[in-house]
RNA sequence: GUGCCAGUAGCUCAAUUGGCAGAGCAUCGCACUGUGGAUGCGAGGGUUGUGGGUUCGAGACCCAUCUGGCACCCCA
């Protein structure tokens, strides 16, 4: 064992009851985005770091980042995330593509960053954009999506909820408070910090950026306000969207959701886990109306998020919402085999079983019938075929249901009209 | 990148103030050479994460390092 190179620190191996779950999620993702409308793309894996470098904030490219020369010295990035990329595609074809343009992609990214429950450095993501639209419908539709998929996987709105804001009202009481736009981002990240700063502590900070008394008071008293959604008409027409998608028990207001990209304008949100152990938001997204424009297309406004495999996964898992069912049996029967002389006999009738459809396992190689029955019970696969001299002698197989222990024999001539349908039919593990 | 905790058989864990590295489950064999699960008996399996140090003697103590977890930072 010590011999063993270990993998690189932050990546997961999926065995296969691993990648089934993370199969089982990709379809739902999939089913959901369809659903809507969305066509699935992909972007390469490695990317300029200029890509990056514009907007999507400063710790995400130059702490976060995967960056190395290639052999001909240029700097390479893993992706950290999607959206730039996203956003040079549309850009490089824009006179071709047909707007609004509704796409979702899952792939890998990576991030520099200490591993731990729930943080990996190689990690899968949903994104999801509606690109070409800028009315607040659109952006209650990606919350639609967000909801539907939790509908999808079980997760009802006891156990997960979506918080949005907008950064433009936000922005707008900032200005009332006299704080200045060039502080804006910084403000943001005061915000983004309140809740996880003891008061005291946090009041320091705010000072720390040139806050004074009364507009720190100010801050405060925005981010007890629940009610200040009522004066965005933004907002105010999401929420009226989301009540005609029965969508509305999952969605709330919450004024200290600012998200830490730069790029985002408008409307932000994060779905979080309120009654689990996982602390991690599942989800975060907003509209970026000057993306576009920035890598070099056309202005076009945008709406998307991205949710991440490692917390949803976990919270999957601690609600049992992934059905036991998804990692089963890899074959629906073990044709076992009895001797060199019969082994012929089992290859033949193996290759006539999977050309019907049917998922089959042989054993290609004399050992105890005990065992193979054993591996058989082991890997959990349903039905056995016992096939040796007596069978053979009478012309017939022998099948038993190693879930009931039965067996019956079959005569050759009747494999079509009763083993096919008995194999062909769905059975519950 | 910072602070704290942990790492012993394939898995889950034990080992008194530093004194012979163990158990359950799993695996393999036999009871049972044409029938899995149950039961009984038996066997194999370890450089105690890695590398140094202290000591007559280290799984335990010290230093370094790797990996994981928790809190920061940040974020999917």
């Amino acid at each position: 064992m010590k011999q063993v190179i270990s993998a690189i620190k932050g990546t997961r191996d999926f065995y296969p009851e691993n990648m089934a779950i993370r199969t089982w999620l990709y379809e739902n993702i999939k089913t959901i985005s369809q659903r809507f409308g969305y066509q699935e793309y992909e972007g390469p894996f490695l990317e300029p770091i200029e890509l990056y470098a514009a907007k999507s904030g400063e710790e995400l490219v130059k702490e976060q980042s995967f960056v190395f020369p290639d052999r001909s010295g240029d700097l390479i990035t893993l992706r950290p995330e999607l959206t730039p990329t996203l956003a040079r595609m549309v850009a490089q074809k824009q006179k071709q593509l047909v707007f609004p343009l509704r796409w979702w992609s899952f792939g890998p990214f990576w991030r520099y960053e200490k591993p731990q429950k729930g943080r990996s450095r190689e990690f899968f993501q949903w994104n999801i954009d509606l690109i070409g639209i800028n009315t607040p419908e659109a952006d209650a539709e990606l919350l639609s999506v967000i909801v539907a998929f939790f509908k999808s996987v079980g997760l009802d709105s006891t156990k997960v909820k979506i918080f949005v804001n907008d950064r433009k009202l936000m922005e707008d009481h900032l200005n009332q408070l006299e704080i200045s736009p060039d502080k804006r981002s910084n403000i943001f990240r005061l915000i983004d910090r309140k809740e996880k700063m003891e008061f005291r502590e946090w009041e320091n900070y705010a000072k720390a950026e040139g806050l004074n008394a009364s507009q720190i008071t100010g801050i405060v008293n925005l981010l007890q306000n629940t009610e200040l959604w009522k004066s965005s008409s933004n907002l105010i027409r999401i929420f009226q969207a989301l009540e005609n998608e029965e969508a509305s028990d999952y969605v709330e207001f919450d004024p200290n959701i600012i998200r830490g990209l730069d790029y985002y304008t408008s409307t932000v949100f994060e779905a979080k886990d309120i009654g689990g152990t996982v602390r991690r938001s599942i989800l975060g997204g907003g509209r970026y109306d000057d993306l576009l424009a920035a890598v070099g297309g056309d202005p076009l406004p945008a709406v998307g998020f991205a949710m991440g495999d490692v917390v949803i996964s976990l919270i999957l898992e601690e609600y049992h919402c992934v059905p036991p069912n998804i990692f089963s049996h890899p074959a629906k029967v073990l044709i076992t085999t009895f001797s060199s002389e019969t082994l012929p006999h089992s290859l033949r009738l193996a290759h006539r079983l999977r050309e019907k459809g049917i998922n089959v396992m042989t054993y290609p190689e004399v050992v105890h019938l005990n065992k193979q029955l054993k591996y058989a019970d082991r890997i959990n696969i349903p039905y056995t075929i016992i096939l040796g001299p007596d069978e053979i002698a009478s012309e017939s197989i022998t099948v038993k249901s190693l879930r009931s222990g039965e067996q019956i024999q079959i005569g050759v001539l009747e494999i079509e009209e009763k083993l096919i349908p008995l194999l062909a039919s769905p059975q519950e593990p």
